[in-house]
Formats: structure tokens, C-alpha cells, sequence
DNA sequence: CAAAATGTTTCGTAATATCGAAACAAATTA
DNA sequence: TAATTTGTTTCGATATTACGAAACATTTTG
């Protein structure tokens, strides 16, 4: 792993090491035979969601608290791309203070 | 910490558990009376820099490797504003596969 | 030092993202 | 079930980002 500035960058085998554990181990093996998966931004609006939702807060409430419409959350949840800006409004917003992004394999629209 | 798809959530006190200690400890304490620091893109231009140099690749060749020109990645690297498919692209062709954004603090121009 | 390679910046255009307004849909509540 | 609340979608305007071309600057190499 390593560091520059607030960001930390690890090569692939640090991060298959450490989700998937080392070659040759079960689940390893699994992943290396699977199709590496895309990261959306459908994901990305998942998380947002399950944050909001566990702070029992409506699109409306979240909304107010980053000065949009509750129909902007709502675009953002759903997926339809989003800015790293954006991001970091809502989930400050949210009190989430860091978001891991895995971006390896085919990266498809975020 | 909380796993939605591929993003890690993690609560403001869990980043500052980690990265500066329990609330008491010197570091921690130290913190504390400082001010949050923000992200910028700068800080992100800089992850890519140092990737790419340690790979030895010119901004010429690291452009080739995106489709680029190497006026892109001069542009990337000096933090003037990425998106995300942006930053997947140019850390995925330097086999970096994740990057941790800390979001918390008061953010900026990204 | 001269030439070549590498990196930076400006300009202009194209592609993406933001986001309010307002209609529509679904879920909740009385 | 009717009313209200909550979430979704489309439309259109505005803002932001991407990025080639090309000039300029800096560094490296012969």
C-alpha cells in the first residue's frame, strides 16, 4: 500500500489478497475463474441510499441538508452518474467520512 | 465499517479511530485542535504522478495506454477537476485497482 | 549549446453532469 | 379508500468536465 496525501493506492494483488484471500485458496480460485465485475454507479446511489435510510431520512430531509430537491437524491440513488463533488456533498452530508471506490476490472458508466 | 456492492462505508469516528487513534492519544489529541483538512484534486493528480513515475512511463506513453494525449494526463495530474471514469481509466491502466477518497473535512474544487 | 523529448497552458468544442419545475407513480396513513 | 407523503421521471436550461490542437516551457540528451 501507499500513500499520497489522503489517498492510499494498492496494486491489484493487495487488494485480491486481501478480498479474496491468496492464491490457491478457495474463494480465490472462485474469483480467478469469474469475470471480473464493473463498478456502476448504481452502486454508488445504493450506498448512498442504505446510508440514508439506516439515519431514517427521507430524499426530501437528505435533500435540504445539501440544498437540492428531494427528485436530485433520488436521481443520484438511482444511479444516473454522479461527480466526485457530488459524492462528497452527500456523504458529508451523511456524516460518511470515506468511501472505498474499488476500480479495477472493466469500468463501465459511474 | 459497512459494505454496500463494492463501496466500504465508514463513520467519521471510525476513520479517525484509524488513522489518528482513539480520542486521548497524543496524535488524536493533536486532530482534534487542528482544522480538518480538505480534499483536492490536486491530491489526486498527485496519486497519479507517483504511480506513473514508479512505472517509469512518460505522460506520452501513460496517454497512449487511455487514448489520450499526453496534454490529458499533464491536465489529470495537475488536478485541474476528474471525474470517475476518468480516475477508473488512468488507475486501471496503472494497475492500481483501489483508491480510498477520504470525503470528510470541508471539501473543494475535485 | 543545439536538438529532441517531455511537460504545461490556452483556446475552442463536444460530451457529461447538475438540478429546478412539474407531472407521474408508489407507498403510507388516516 | 381518499388524502398525504415519498419517490421517480421527463424536459430543458445551465454549469462543469473532457480533450484535441497547437503554442510555449522545461528538461534531457547528444
Amino acid at each position: 500500500m501507499e500513500q499520497v496525501g489522503k489517498f492510499k493506492l494498492y496494486s491489484s494483488e493487495e487488494v485480491l489478497d486481501k478480498h479474496f484471500g491468496k492464491v490457491g485458496t478457495p474463494r480465490r480460485d472462485d474469483f480467478e475463474r469469474s469475470v471480473a465485475s464493473s463498478v456502476h454507479a448504481y452502486e454508488l446511489g445504493e450506498a448512498i441510499k442504505k446510508a440514508r435510510l439506516e439515519q431514517n431520512l427521507t430524499q426530501e430531509q437528505l435533500g435540504q441538508r445539501i440544498g437540492v430537491q428531494r427528485a436530485q437524491i433520488s436521481r443520484l440513488e438511482k444511479g444516473y452518474s454522479i461527480s466526485i463533488p457530488t459524492i462528497s456533498r452527500v456523504f458529508q452530508a451523511l456524516g460518511v467520512t470515506t468511501a472505498t471506490l474499488d476500480l479495477g476490472g472493466t469500468i463501465g458508466k459511474i
